[in-house]
DNA sequence: CCCTTATGGATAATTATTATCTATAAGTAT
DNA sequence: ATACTTATAGATAATAATTATCCATAAGGG
């Protein structure tokens, strides 16, 4: 049993723990997220979807994500122009590196952000519960088609 | 003359440089964003312009946001739920603490944060343009609220 | 003061997301 | 297996944020 499987199960034992109904669809969605390595956004997962339930509606996608993020299984990244992504490998804050030029998402090792934090909380006197680091750049293979 | 003045003239003298016209409703607007001390959503500057510019529509406002954001001197704050926010006071990349109760932000002190950059930069090739760094919490009022 | 053209205002269009409504299927008890 | 209850799927309307369109007008230069 592959790593996507195991997690797989995993996810499923939680929803049904909360009383959450499996159905094909959510099951066809979770796999979508948990196979693909990039952070895609609805549409595409819609799209990835559709291939092997053509009847799937965008709304079930939208609902299933929104689910995913309660329970803490998908991260959601924000974007100003609208469209968020999604993270379904890593579902816990961390750092992304983020190209405007091809739009490509990585994942930075970053050391010292949770003592950052930790040094926020102590300043500031909030309880912080989570955050979103990105950073934009350009990409090494878009910096050399920049002639 | 104090720094709103001064600042006010030195983005008019940009924009002129620039060729762009200096309209009554872009010096309210551009007024609005410097002297709120807050990070105020186009709606809320929207609100504020119409008190003394009535005929003032919303599709100027947003016109002019995204002028003043193409010259740099305001900062947009993306949310994962639409309805972005600015900071017309401090335009360049910086961290914001995030109150995920009352929605309040503010703007911490944190070190180490280019160091951080330019590490990422390092380890993966990527040139950094710009970063956004968000902390999620609940501050301290909020906090004593919550019996 | 005139002339050119960028800009303002009103509104339609677009995009992403959520809400609504009903038939159906999931899970539980029989 | 069967019946029952209710959450969910699917279709579509509604909402919200933002952008595009179009024309009259005002800004800035000559």
């Amino acid at each position: 049993m592959d790593d996507i499987q195991k997690r797989l199960d995993e996810i499923l034992t939680k929803l049904r723990q909360r009383e959450f109904r499996i159905t094909p669809q959510r099951i066809a969605i979770l796999k979508a997220f948990l196979q693909r390595k990039d952070h895609p956004g609805v549409e595409q997962v819609y799209e990835e979807v559709k291939v092997n339930f053509p009847t799937t509606s965008l709304a079930t996608v939208y609902k299933t994500v929104n689910l995913l993020k309660e329970v803490g299984e998908i991260l959601e990244i924000s974007f100003a122009d609208g469209g968020n992504r999604y993270d379904g490998n890593k579902p816990y804050p961390h750092p992304h590196l983020i190209c405007t030029q091809c739009n490509k998402i990585t994942d930075p090792e970053v050391s010292q952000l949770d003592r950052m934090a930790t040094e926020v909380a102590q300043r500031t006197g909030y309880r912080i519960d989570s955050h979103q680091v990105e950073f934009f750049g350009v990409c090494p293979s878009c910096q050399k088609l920049a002639h």
